[in-house]
DNA sequence: CCGCCATGTTAACGCCGCTAACTTGCCTCA
DNA sequence: TGAGGCAAGTTAGCGGCGTTAACATGGCGG
């Protein structure tokens, strides 16, 4: 690390003919870019004017248009983890209300950036994508499953797996999420907050254990 | 519609300079091509070689390709309330097992055709696909809301509002089948039928009502 | 039977992803 | 301290895409 580089990640700026940062400026460009314009109206062009380099300099940094994405959509999973993470850490272990703000914690990362979600659940980084981001999507989950396994135990059911458990409130969660960003909801019911199906159907499935 | 035209829509070929019946073989060129390689590899190109014809001729019978993706969109609405409304009605009307067995044909549509799914429910066809396709989406819920106004009419409840319930449902179902067919599903538990998730999860929130 | 016009074609534009070949200039090391 | 190696930029160019303008064909109605 250069005294130059070092300037150059200070002031996000170019310094000379290298740019000096450029890795972390790619991404962040690309993040901003999916907000602006979904994964599909994304560009490398775009990133690349952004970040004020030839068309040709993030091949440097990485394999393809695919290679960036994938580690914008590990970031992704990384800033889930961390968001469902502490709100259910809000609430005490294994409680029904820490497991309810885990998944409205979901719906609001979703709903917070949409696109970045449809890009970390969509096909879009191809198969290539899974190896990495596969990892990083498993640590996510497990917050859901120790948050489960945790809410079992209270009601002494130490043994029992808390793996189908999990799969009804993480499918119930994912879909209010899916369909509050797609367009669906909003459609069909415009003065219902996705906030509640979520508390009420959760509670629900909860309940029938 | 002339003979030469009825020639071509028998044969799925051409018979001259002109088609005849290229709208229809675009759309299913169109359907075929994203079954394979996904809406996103989907290009107008390829729909142009496969149905024999010059990439410019699609224009005269779709504003671009968006509208084409938007006549898949549609076609796929009706195949989905055809399933989901034929599942159904194997049981009596508003009973537990009809709506199970409604949200597993959803399910089974998704897996069937992953890709058209996708489209459907994606953002793909942009902003301008509202006003079309949100009729035949509604269309598609309405199924629901009527097997669970049956439910609660079955359970004395005449009166109330099917909506709450439905979407509850909807979003369950609806998170399952995206899980199943974009793989983190298949990653975190491959052994669970996605199907006995629904049929789980689907009893126990209409169970809470 | 003749000319209109719906429906095709060819040619071209600009943008995109990506690669090859070249250039720059920091950093290492004799 | 100077040379030069190598990481990280550049320019130029390829083929493919979506879309349009201008032109061609030929079935059908008057």
């Amino acid at each position: 690390m250069t005294l130059q580089q070092d300037q150059a990640i200070a002031t996000g700026g170019r310094r000379g003919y290298h740019h000096g940062n450029l890795r972390e400026t790619l991404l962040q460009a690309a993040e901003d870019l999916i907000a602006e314009s979904g994964p599909d109206g994304f560009t490398m062009a775009d990133a690349c004017r952004r970040a004020g380099v030839s068309t040709a300099a993030p091949y440097r940094h990485f394999e393809d248009k695919n290679a960036l994405l994938e580690a914008v959509c590990m970031r992704g999973f990384d800033a889930l983890a961390e968001a469902t993470g502490s709100a259910k850490n809000r609430f005490p272990m294994g409680s029904i209300d820490s497991i309810i703000a885990g998944g409205q914690a979901y719906l609001a990362f979703a709903q917070g950036d949409p696109e970045r979600f449809r890009l970390m659940f969509g096909r879009k980084p191809d198969i290539k994508s899974r190896p990495l981001v596969e990892a990083t999507g498993v640590a996510c989950f497990q917050n859901l499953l120790e948050s489960v396994s945790a809410f079992l135990a209270g009601r002494g059911r130490d043994e029992a797996n808390p793996m189908p458990l999990a799969l009804r409130l993480w499918s119930l969660v994912h879909g209010v999420s899916s369909l509050a960003i797609d367009g669906p909801m909003e459609i069909m019911a415009p003065d219902k907050d996705p906030a509640e199906i979520i508390d009420e159907a959760g509670r629900a499935i909860l309940a029938a254990v």
